[in-house]
DNA sequence: ATACCAAGTGGGAAAAAGTGGGAAATAATA
DNA sequence: TATTATTTCCCACTTTTTCCCACTTGGTAT
């Protein structure tokens, strides 16, 4: 399972470390798209099958109007990038996404289960505080659900 | 079961002994996440498991479309670290979780029947004080609703 | 009282992860 | 085709993490 925080340089190449953890769950090709929130996703070539087949299935559940599901998609399949992890952990973030979330010197990397966060550092901040002010009541639930040991 | 109260020495690698008692029960690898309250909660692996289901809603694929949903992801993974304990019974604590507690030098280690807690010392002393000046008034209460109190 | 054992603590050395930059290869342009 | 720009690959450096050994403390048994 991917989880927890790291923060990693953003080089002049455009070139970032992927978490030594992330690596094996990842494999070696990585499917990067615009996220939803002021950062990318980045899901495994399997997961991005899953979620992509959801997305362009006209039949789903989503009660998306039909233009709003094609402008949405084009967001997501237009501007999404197949990157290789290189040989020493890293990958290259084109920099049309870059834009997208003013990413530049440090990177967020953000394992959220099944897939992985980047932001902007200090968006990354700002994200965490946003949600610390009902993180009581986020983790009551965390609590309840601990009871069944 | 995982009772009792220690307090041990976090040092400058950010390390922490796990008390000797809890060792056999936690296992060798274990999550810590964010608790309720301040304080951090650590799962065995298999608690973990649940807890991440329940947290996810595990029939909707397509969950992160919710603002909701993603905010409550990124909380409850992205601050989760799944941590080894050595061999000679230490786990290493994550600065971002110690920082969310503001936990250094001494670490208050609670056995909560099937869970763990990690406080600040001092953090700890003020809840037991808060909760030590209540306990009568909360005795009274759970008296009167339950006759095996 | 003293010696012994077990749990906890501290620190140095080795290994691993992350970062930066140069050179070779590829592509782009004139 | 020559020249320049861009990308890729690889090597080397730095920092962080991990592993291991040894010390300290406190409890226990003789």
């Amino acid at each position: 399972m991917l989880i927890g925080e790291y923060i990693h340089t953003i080089d002049e190449k455009n070139r970032v470390s992927v978490p030594f953890k992330f690596r094996k769950e990842l494999g070696k090709k990585i499917i990067i798209t615009p996220g939803l929130g002021q950062c990318l996703f980045i899901f495994t070539t399997k997961e991005w099958e899953k979620v992509s087949k959801k997305l362009s299935d006209a039949d789903n559940d989503l009660s998306f109007l039909k233009a709003d599901q094609r402008d949405f998609n084009r967001y997501m399949f237009g501007r999404a990038a197949e990157v290789e992890i290189d040989s020493i952990g890293r990958i290259l973030i084109p920099e049309f996404l870059q834009e997208g979330i003013k990413l530049r010197d440090k990177a967020a990397i953000i394992g959220v289960k099944d897939r992985v966060e980047v932001w902007n550092e200090k968006a990354w901040g700002e994200q965490k505080e946003k949600v610390a002010r009902s993180a009581e009541e986020l983790a009551e639930k965390l609590g309840s659900t601990s009871k069944h040991a």
